[in-house]
DNA sequence: GCTCTAGTTTGATTTAAATCAAAACAAGAT
DNA sequence: ATCTTGTTTTGATTTAAATCAAACTAGAGC
């Protein structure tokens, strides 16, 4: 199974029954149009699975660093380590999506990765993957709009500027929703993997000003907060009032 | 063939001595060690220079919307537009800066672009860019560390979180600062082409709290404001007191 | 069962930024 | 020059979030 997110958005397969909902690279490419003997290339490549526990970092173990790396099972935070040491958490990945694009540009420092849970990844060599797109336009195109969707991730953050507290959160949630739904898993009641102040890291608030804003949606009847398990009741009142979140 | 020096990262090409600092395609790619001939293949790409005036919009100007364009002269504001009408401003370009990164997933909805000064840029058809890095590793790889470069800066935003006011506009000052040195220009005084209400959409504050920010940063002599032409006076201790800013 | 720790919730207070408002300023057009 | 219009500055006030602080969980390990 391979990452969702190295599939075009119309070759969503809608109907991906494995335990985890991320899909294989024989599955990413098939709808490309790669050969078989192709399609093997790949399979290869992706094969072993390398597993990394909670709390462990991404790039301790082991791994070349010049990788991306695609999560298959798990969660995983991203986050970068500032001059004055605190943490600035850049982002959450789950099933299917890819860590490792900053990388690319070795120049430039890049984020941590740690698990927020036992994890599995597979690692893919970033010259191999140059390698194998110059024979296979369709996996590089594929490739170039992981990239930009990405940018288009990252340029979603900046929407959070003009918004209050609960706003934010809401955009958070409708995010996540989005995304569980995508691989597979339920969108209305799912466990958070992260802690408050994680989240309020990520979204450039307190972790007190998280906890009042989940209150705050609960008293609304907007949502249910027990702990890490969340559940959205009217996930369209969610959606109107705080407007569309950027859709991963 | 072709040399398959990859291209260090070290390709920074520090002396461009043309008038204005935007790194033609040849100077880009020289480095490279590309064939004289390769280097003929893009320049005709480029060669021809598209005219955006002062308040115009770059996809308004008839180009092909799935192109990519490096800003040749002038200067950009890019935004997206909010459903309540807002206009969130996610990114200033000058020369020898590329624009529509985020095109590239189309599925997704893409910034505005619109020139702060009469400007030029030059149209790179993305599909004719894949193609001839198939054909040119090099550059294909050198286009892959642009985009990871662009996604490491998007994520750059996520700091301002935990930044103050004064920070983020510090932040957004050495940042220029360190653009425009980039680009040959003058990094301790330069002009603003963007009003205080843009810089505070892009920074998540509002124009008077940008305003009250100079005025601050004026008052202890860390810079000097006039209008538009801005003046540092002690990059060093900016640089100290609000850490690094993200670069580019 | 208990203890210990990390995480969460809630309250009281302070502070930074938003908001409301008005004046000063600059650039163009006439 | 004057009259626009849009931008910037500064002030007074309000408000949202940060901060400080304490109580309350939930889990992990014993």
């Amino acid at each position: 199974m391979l990452p969702h997110s190295l599939m075009s958005k119309n070759c969503n397969i809608p109907s991906i029954k494995t335990s985890c909902s991320s899909c294989s690279l024989r599955e990413l490419c098939l709808p490309v149009g790669l050969t078989a003997q192709e399609v093997g290339t790949l399979d290869h490549l992706v094969n072993q699975r390398h597993k990394i526990r909670r709390g462990e970092h991404l790039h301790r173990a082991g791994l070349d660093f010049h990788s991306l790396h695609v999560v298959r099972t798990g969660f995983f935070k991203t986050y970068v380590l500032q001059e004055d040491g605190r943490e600035q958490v850049t982002g959450f990945h789950m099933p299917g999506e890819v860590l490792g694009l900053d990388a690319i540009s070795a120049d430039t420092h890049t984020c941590n990765a740690v698990a927020l849970e036992d994890s599995e990844v597979c690692e893919l060599p970033f010259a191999k993957l140059e390698g194998i797109g110059r024979t296979i336009p369709s996996l590089m195109h594929h490739f170039h709009k992981i990239m930009s969707r990405e940018i288009v991730r990252e340029r979603g953050m900046l929407l959070l500027g003009g918004m209050k507290a609960g706003e934010r959160l809401v955009a958070f949630l409708l995010n996540l929703s989005h995304r569980f739904a995508r691989r597979g898993y339920s969108p209305l009641d799912f466990n958070l993997r992260m802690t408050r102040e994680e989240i309020g890291s990520y979204l450039g608030l307190k972790l007190e000003t998280i906890s009042r804003a989940f209150s705050r949606l609960q008293e609304d009847g907007l949502i249910n907060v027990n702990n890490k398990r969340i559940r959205l009741n009217d996930i369209d009142h969610l959606r109107r009032q705080y407007g569309s979140s950027s859709c991963e």
